[in-house]
DNA sequence: TGAACATATGCTAATATATTCATATGAATG
DNA sequence: CATTCATATGAATATATTAGCATATGTTCA
């Protein structure tokens, strides 16, 4: 790391943004949904489109931003695409973000 | 909650918009510096500015939606207003974070 | 191979968000 | 009580984000 970089004692400049993008991914209801909607287990874009009522062109969108964040991966079986959570993490963050609401 | 809300689960969309809420505090790297800064204790809004190098100006608007937001709060000593967490979940959720940038 | 189905994607308009500048407020102090 | 210091706030601008439309891509199956 260069002298000059700024940091917050162990989190580095690159480090913060990274976790804000993280964080940005849990900041947009409709991605949330999906996500909550993910705990289940793997589910194809149509389920996910019925479960969360949001059309298939915002799902789509939105998967591929979860997706792009590392927080879920699909897989292909016919014509359908299925999606599951692809991190521990998630449903930990959601938990904890629940909590403090509730509070 | 009225019959035709829109639920997933037991969270209804009042809570989604909630939890986004919450977590639309944490996806703005300002932010998280202000309450990572804040990790250590109590701290005035000038050491804020300095530790993290933003204006003062930048500083107070985040530290406002910190606030509406409840993540933080605030007391008055003489000129100086100090802000501190107001949450333990806080602390939480950062760290999950950064566990799942650093795998 | 071509029609039907499932999903993705480029573009656009609407909306939200962050930063900056200028100024206001409120406390301390000579 | 006027000035200075610390912080907050309103307005303007710049930028990012979202949803929806239209269409493209890829898969199945007759």
């Amino acid at each position: 790391m260069a002298e000059n970089d700024y940091m917050i004692k162990d989190l580095d400049e690159e480090e913060l943004l990274e976790l804000a993008d993280l964080f940005k991914m849990f900041a947009d209801s409709t991605r949330i949904k999906i996500l909550y909607d993910l705990f289940d287990g793997e589910k194809n874009v149509s389920e996910i489109c019925e479960d969360i009522e949001m059309n298939q062109s915002a799902v789509s969108h939105q998967l591929k931003a979860l997706k792009t964040g590392k927080l879920i991966r699909s897989r292909r079986d016919g014509k359908a695409i299925y999606y599951s959570l692809d991190d521990e993490h998630v449903k930990t963050i959601i938990a904890m973000g629940k909590e403090h609401i509730e509070e």
